[in-house]
DNA sequence: CTTGACTCCGTACCATAGTACAGAGTTTAA
DNA sequence: TTAAACTCTGTACTATGGTACGGAGTCAAG
């Protein structure tokens, strides 16, 4: 059993963080038995997979989504949204590769030049 | 010559869009010779530079630094951004390319199998 | 010469994901 | 037992990148 304080340090997050989600509904609030909430493993437990879930890419409203799929077992919708995630992931994954290349070479012609103007801004005023 | 609409368009970008850079000082706002401004073809390489810019990551601040630096001649320092911002997409590379995998198994896990409970949740909940 | 489209300017508002803080009450350790 | 540390609640504020809108003025075509 924890205090928000040690839940939120377990989970590497502020207590204002915890509140937060709270607020959102992506953390449910103990009832409060006297004057301090005590927190159990299962929040802990869904804390950390908010922040697993965050790190994938996925959205606070999403991420609710997720979790109300959990509790009614879609596993369908669960499935959809993860693929939906990975086709935006295939995307952005392109437009930053796109934009690694475009600097990289940016990066070694400024390097390999000392006329003016600078390639890098040069590059974003004539394109590609 | 263009008006602020004719700019917008040419650059594919809202006039509000037009405006809200100008506020921000990524475009200069012409003097106005009567009570419409006019805008050439400076300003509409300058918008569009912000685009790009854009698309390789820069935020809006860093595309304003980008800017004075190509007032200032200072190569250097641009040069300096363009390494910062790389190291930056390296990073979220990475951790696109870790989420994308782990997604990736995770729908498959999905589509293979009814069980109770959904091993997309599960893998959050339970961790890598 | 009027009607409709466009411009100007200021201000307010949107989503996202938190962060900060005030003021009161509560716990805990010395 | 008292002082520090923590908690509760509500509200306000932050940054980022715009979007929306009201009211007044202006420009161009019919």
């Amino acid at each position: 059993m924890f205090t928000i304080g040690k839940l939120a340090a377990s989970a590497s997050v502020s207590v204002e963080t915890v509140r937060y989600y709270q607020r959102q509904g992506l953390l449910p609030t103990p009832s409060s038995q006297g004057a301090v909430r005590h927190y159990g493993d299962h929040h802990l437990r869904q804390l950390v997979f908010i922040k697993r879930a965050q790190a994938a890419g996925f959205a606070l409203k999403e991420i609710k989504l997720l979790l109300d799929m959990d509790a009614s077992q879609d596993h369908a919708q669960a499935r959809q949204l993860a693929l939906i995630r990975l086709q935006a992931i295939d995307q952005q994954l392109e437009q930053l590769q796109s934009a690694q290349a475009a600097l990289k070479k940016l990066a070694h012609a400024c390097e390999h030049s000392t006329n003016q103007p600078c390639p890098i801004i040069a590059a974003f005023i004539d394109g590609p």
